[in-house]
DNA sequence: AGCACGCCGACT
DNA sequence: GTCGGCGTGCTC
């Protein structure tokens, strides 16, 4: 007789624990699929075996058999190991996190015979690698044929070719008989990628992973995957989870994008993910950036990552010339309008020289917000308490955060003045004004709004690529994956919105999205010009990102992390407590923080800011409060066993109505 | 969660 | 009598 623990697939916190079986089924293993009978009334539910015992270890006094084994499904090796590490990392339960490795999808009726790749490829001319990219494979190489984990930091500027060296890469890997994870922060953005993997390695080799399937689809791609029909997997985040038995190499490309945090449970990190899965199956982990992340330098730096640096444009392509206009200057200078003098006469160069132009706005609609001219009333969000912006196309004011529309409102609200003024420059402000500068310039723009449309992006870039506009204005959506080949001109027409975002990351992202604008500008030996306007031309984000300097960026920037505690010095854990009844939230909150207090000691206090009132929840009647909680390394288990004790305690005090959720270092916060 | 039990009031 | 409302308690 044999004994099994099982995980059973009930998501609620109070079956979240592992039950005892005796089974009958010879050659059962963790991770396989079963139904067991559950509840006194032997309801058949499904479950994952957890481990095999001989004996029970607990007297179990109503021993049940597990009644069957699923034929199909089971989940790799390292399932089971890595559901009890997300399990105490991110606080969610165990099948939340099996849940991420099972296919999910049905199974289909009849199975597809296997045709999404028949397509002919001729076997492409491998380029020949240049000095980096050999020097960058001799430093990995050697820990792919001791088969030793290591997590490498490819720092590599836009154009050095981090896509060749990770082909490399794949390609030991499968020489080694082994298999790869190729991840993506966006598939939508990543055409490109597919297609030159799909060259090189052949699309029969290849499963692409990600959140568009349907689950038929995606039931057909995990059996691929599973069976080993396919060799290498290119997805979207989730698609860590590829049920691989024999992974070589982990490869995240643009390691600093924050897709690769999940923002729903289970909340877990794509690189932690990787760099769990990469030890157990020993294999070689590449994080590829152009701006790689605070967090990864600084584990760059301490020997914990392996640093590979490319610092030579492929195609000896010279970096554009940054030039930072102040825009406090422009304004003393009489220019009111949203183009500074240098930005508006590299513009007519520009498009005299049959150059195009992109201008870059990280704020969509027409302007931030409406207000009364002789009151003062700013327009809000009646759920949200934020300010709405005004889209003049629409004829209607949105609120960003909750995307609640009204019409604009004919007269203030609060006085009947006829005098509103809206304030702030967004895209479509800057296509007007575009449009009535340069009359003869085909413009187009690309922001959430223009993009709702399915495949209205891919339209929009790929006209824009073919050189069907002049400008294109646009959200950080322009700012991705495409190669433009004349572009001349990048205008970031203010950077301080970023910059001014109440959140510890916003220099860094500031930096970012100045380097990856420049990296726009001029490709094909031409050297591009980037006209950078600002509010706070003496910010060193600014300045820094300007001179393409990434190594003074970070040490200034970690120098301020350290100071202030955050992360990488920390792990942010962000606490949200929601009620229905409004005044009820705050108390639940200060509840949580007491009791958390007193278990890991009052001298904590100066660790666990809040609570404060968390921004609302899309479509939802939930009040909300939030605590956010420094956790230094060395307090984490600590943390980490009182909060599950307190999460546990809230719900057994009869406050059901009250809904608790642990984020680890979640993006986006404020 | 999900499900049946059982203790109540309201009705053919 | 007995139907069904939902509060309660348990799940190897």
């Amino acid at each position: 007789m044999e004994y099994v623990n099982v995980i059973i697939d009930n998501s609620t916190d109070h079956t979240d624990s592992l039950f005892t079986y005796g089974s009958e089924i010879s050659g059962l293993k963790p991770g396989d699929k079963v139904i067991v009978p559950f509840t006194r009334w032997n309801k058949p539910r499904e479950a994952y075996v957890h481990s095999l015992l001989d004996e029970p270890d607990q007297k179990i006094k109503n021993l049940k058999y597990v009644l069957e084994k699923d034929p199909d499904i089971s989940l790799p090796s390292y399932a089971i190991e890595l559901s009890e590490y997300m399990r105490e990392r991110y606080f969610c339960r165990y099948i939340d996190a099996i849940k991420c490795f099972a296919p999910g999808g049905k199974k289909l009726k009849k199975e597809r015979a296997t045709s999404e790749e028949r397509e002919l490829f001729e076997k492409p001319l491998t380029p020949e690698l240049t000095f980096e990219q050999t020097a960058a494979l001799a430093r990995i190489r050697p820990y792919m044929e001791k088969e030793q984990h290591k997590v490498f930091l490819v720092h590599g500027v836009t154009n050095s070719g981090k896509t060749e060296i990770y082909m490399n890469v794949i390609e030991e890997s499968l020489r080694r008989g082994k298999n790869a994870v190729m991840l993506v922060p966006e598939i939508a953005l990543t055409a490109q990628t597919i297609r030159r993997f799909t060259t090189r390695f052949g699309g029969e080799n290849i499963a692409v992973l990600h959140s568009k399937l349907t689950a038929g689809e995606r039931y057909e791609q995990w059996l691929k995957v599973r069976r080993g029909q396919v060799k290498i997997v290119i997805g979207a985040r989730s698609a860590i989870f590829a049920p691989f038995e024999n992974i070589g190499a982990i490869i995240l490309d643009e390691e600093h994008e924050s897709t690769y945090k999940s923002d729903k449970t289970p909340k877990y990190d794509t690189i932690e993910i990787a760099t769990k899965i990469g030890v157990i199956q020993k294999a070689v982990v590449l994080l590829g950036s152009a701006t790689p992340s605070l967090e990864s330098s600084y584990r760059a730096k301490e020997g914990i990552y392996e640093h590979v640096v490319l610092e030579k444009r492929f195609n000896e392509c010279p970096p554009p010339e940054v030039e930072i206009v102040d825009m406090r200057e422009e304004l003393l200078a009489g220019n009111k309008s949203i183009f500074s003098v240098a930005l508006y006469e590299k513009m007519q160069a520009a498009l005299e020289n049959k150059e195009q132009i992109i201008l870059f706005l990280n704020r969509r609609g027409y302007s931030t917000f409406l207000s009364c001219r002789s009151c003062g009333f700013v327009v809000r969000c009646n759920d949200c308490g934020i300010s709405m912006t005004f889209h003049k196309a629409a004829g209607q004011v949105v609120c960003h955060y909750c995307g609640r529309r009204e019409k604009i409102p004919p007269a203030c609200p609060a006085c009947g003045s006829k005098y509103m003024k809206h304030f702030g420059t967004g895209t479509e402000k800057v296509e007007e004004a575009a449009r009535e500068l340069f009359p003869n310039a085909i413009v187009s723009r690309l922001d959430l709004d223009t993009a709702q449309k399915k495949g209205s992006t891919d339209k929009i870039l790929s006209d824009f690529a073919k050189g069907k506009a002049d400008i294109l204005i646009g959200t950080q959506l322009v700012a991705k994956g495409l190669d433009f080949s004349n572009v001349g001109l990048v205008g970031i027409v203010s950077a301080d919105i970023t910059l001014n975002l109440p959140d510890f990351r916003s220099s860094e992202r500031t930096f970012q999205l100045v380097t990856q604008a420049a990296g726009r500008a001029g490709r094909r030996k031409k050297r591009g010009n980037v006209v950078l306007q600002t509010y706070s031309p003496d910010h060193f984000a600014i300045q820094t990102a300007a001179a393409q300097d990434y190594a003074s960026f970070f040490k200034e920037e970690i120098a301020v992390r350290n100071q202030l505690g955050y992360p990488p010095y920390s792990d942010l854990i962000l606490i949200v407590l929601a009620t229905k009844k409004e005044e009820e939230a705050g108390i639940a909150a200060q509840k949580v923080k007491d009791a958390f207090l007193r278990r890991v000691g009052k001298e904590h206090a100066c660790y666990v800011l809040g609570p404060k009132p968390a921004p609302v929840n899309k479509s939802s009647d939930l009040f909300r409060s939030q605590l956010l909680i420094k956790c230094m390394p060395e307090h984490w288990e600590n943390y980490q066993s009182a909060l599950v004790f307190v999460k546990k305690k809230v719900f057994d005090e009869k406050e059901k109505e009250w809904t608790f959720s642990i984020d680890v270092n979640p993006y986006g916060f404020y």
